[in-house]
DNA sequence: GTTTAAATTAAACGTTTGTTTAATTTTGTA
DNA sequence: TACAAAATTAAACAAACGTTTAATTTAAAC
């Protein structure tokens, strides 16, 4: 993969991001990429492609690293805090690519069921599910909750603030995207945790 | 407003919901509502403003009784318990254009600056605040948080639901929409309770 | 230096887009 | 019944869409 798709493809996730996919023209890709517009057709095949092949090359980074939650003798409190430190750091830094996924995987079912993406929601499950055996089986979290509704407001609370950028960048006061970036992973990421542990030792 | 121009709105959100507002031509409501193209113009004057049409009628239905929360001699766990079911029933009976307005509110500038919708977000996280206020002036709740944290989980954890209805309906193998929906109002509001008020009672 | 493949271009392709037109039908009122 | 306003229609509009073409330039290999 040369230079030249390397820019088309960071165009066109700069747009889709912006304005959507259906709200993206191959005109206005060529354009903020400064290529001719038959080099998408060129390198891509077609529009649609182009999107594919964004998730699949982008899709690459939101493995979390496994060790870093499980491999060494974390307690079940340290692999929560990692899961939770690593999942929002992982997705806030491809927060362009995690956004076009939310909105456009809610809307074409082609998408929703590309393997890749699918694998990936799976997979992230399935840490969620590991650490809370974990903590159950140590007996450090007491409360018995479904991995997928617990995942659910993980992911939920990390996909308000990219969603909501604009509305919550407003009342907060933050200026600029780095301070934004930064609140999410300090502040954010600091509430995700604190909720989460409050409601695993929770006992009525 | 007749018979056809609730016709027009009705098929508008269903596909803009589906497919997006891009990916919706008004030829395809047109169809939808089984009226002629030129109605659409006629009644509505262009797409941009049905949308706008759409979201000032149905937005009217966003609106919370505010008496059911703090009216009566509620303590603060009974007004926080009213406020997530509330919140989470009425938003879910407006499924529709609560996804579109996630969807095209994070993507159309304009839109996000639209009166009424900032209004509304602006009025819920009010809402948020004025029972966190209560719970810590009678004491019964301790660890101090930003509404605006608060306000993203509980919302952030329902908008997930709504995005990734297709994959979390097949893992949680349910079959039908009514089903899906019985569940949010159940299962879903219940774990968000449990989850806000393990937080707020928190204690390090 | 010649040859072959890859990269790049401007232009055109046929569709589809949102919107408007001008004519016709329906409806309500006097 | 006659008239005016509102509703409805098929057709047309120019613009934008994704994609392809055919010609040209650049790069690599021999």
């Amino acid at each position: 993969m040369n230079e030249k798709q390397h820019e088309i493809l960071n165009a066109a996730e700069r747009l889709f991001e912006e304005k959507g996919f259906d709200g993206t023209s191959v005109r206005d890709i060529a354009k903020e990429a400064d290529v001719n517009i038959a080099m998408i057709s060129y390198y891509f095949g077609s529009k649609d492609k182009l999107l594919e092949a964004l998730f699949d090359i982008r899709l690459e980074n939101f493995k979390i690293n496994e060790e870093l939650i499980f491999k060494y003798c974390f307690s079940a409190f340290e692999s929560l805090e990692n899961l939770i430190f690593l999942y929002v750091k992982t997705m806030n830094q491809n927060a362009g690519v995690y956004k076009i996924l939310s909105v456009e995987g809610g809307l074409k079912k082609k998408l929703i069921n590309s393997d890749s993406f699918t694998r990936v929601k799976k997979y992230n499950l399935d840490l969620v599910t590991r650490v809370l055996e974990k903590g159950y089986s140590t007996g450090d979290f007491k409360y018995v909750v479904s991995p997928i509704l617990l995942h659910s407001t993980m992911m939920g609370t990390f996909m308000n603030f990219q969603m909501n950028r604009l509305f919550l960048q407003n009342i907060l006061e933050i200026q600029s995207d780095e301070a934004y970036s930064e609140y999410i992973e300090n502040q954010l990421v600091n509430h995700i945790h604190k909720t989460i542990k409050a409601l695993l030792i929770y006992e009525e």
